[in-house]
DNA sequence: CGACTTTGACCTGCGC
DNA sequence: GCGCAGGTCAAAGTCG
């Protein structure tokens, strides 16, 4: 299986999220999502999420980074509609910040109308890792936060080493 | 001193 | 074509 989300690194859990009350309630795939199917919701309790079969290394994808200096440039340099490993989990915790094993840096804060709670942009801190991440919190409980992330980690958790 | 957070502005895509 | 909403970047400020 994969090792690289915090699905089966063994180091990292338990210590870390315990202290936030975690407690995974739900997930849900975005393939799901965007099938306009009715969430699979999985109350894994305490089981480990299930994530996508994605490797670290992408079949002659992931590799490819244009992030020339025409990132910016020509005005439509930005993200590629390439349909990104999207997972959105709900989580129980007081707080947004779940630490996960990795590195997150806050890059943007929005407020969206969904919600009445802004919307939190992280950014894998490592150099080289495309992985986004966005936390909000639950509509309609408070006591829920809802993270997306988007991408799959290229290199091993910061934890592990 | 370096890394990270915060906040506002800017850009893009989509719907009407 | 215009307006709205979402997403990202960059500069300044703060903390360790």
């Amino acid at each position: 299986m994969s090792h690289s989300t915090f699905g089966s690194s063994d180091s990292l859990e338990g210590d870390h999220i315990n202290q936030t009350n975690f407690e995974l309630s739900e997930y849900f795939t975005f393939d799901d999502w965007l099938d306009e199917s009715p969430v699979s919701v999985v109350s894994g309790s305490t089981q480990n999420p299930v994530f996508p079969a994605n490797e670290v290394d992408d079949p002659g994808g992931s590799s490819s980074h244009p992030e020339g200096p025409n990132s910016r440039d020509s005005g439509s340099g930005r993200e590629k509609k390439e349909a990104k490993e999207k997972v959105a989990f709900k989580t129980k915790s007081e707080v947004e910040i779940l630490d996960d094993g990795y590195k997150w840096r806050k890059y943007g804060k929005k407020m969206v109308k969904n919600s009445p709670n802004p919307r939190n942009y992280y950014r894998c801190s490592v150099e080289g890792c495309p992985v986004k991440k966005r936390v909000e919190r639950d509509r309609e409980d408070p006591g829920y936060v809802i993270t997306t992330y988007e991408g799959v980690h290229n290199h091993q958790s910061p934890s592990n080493f």
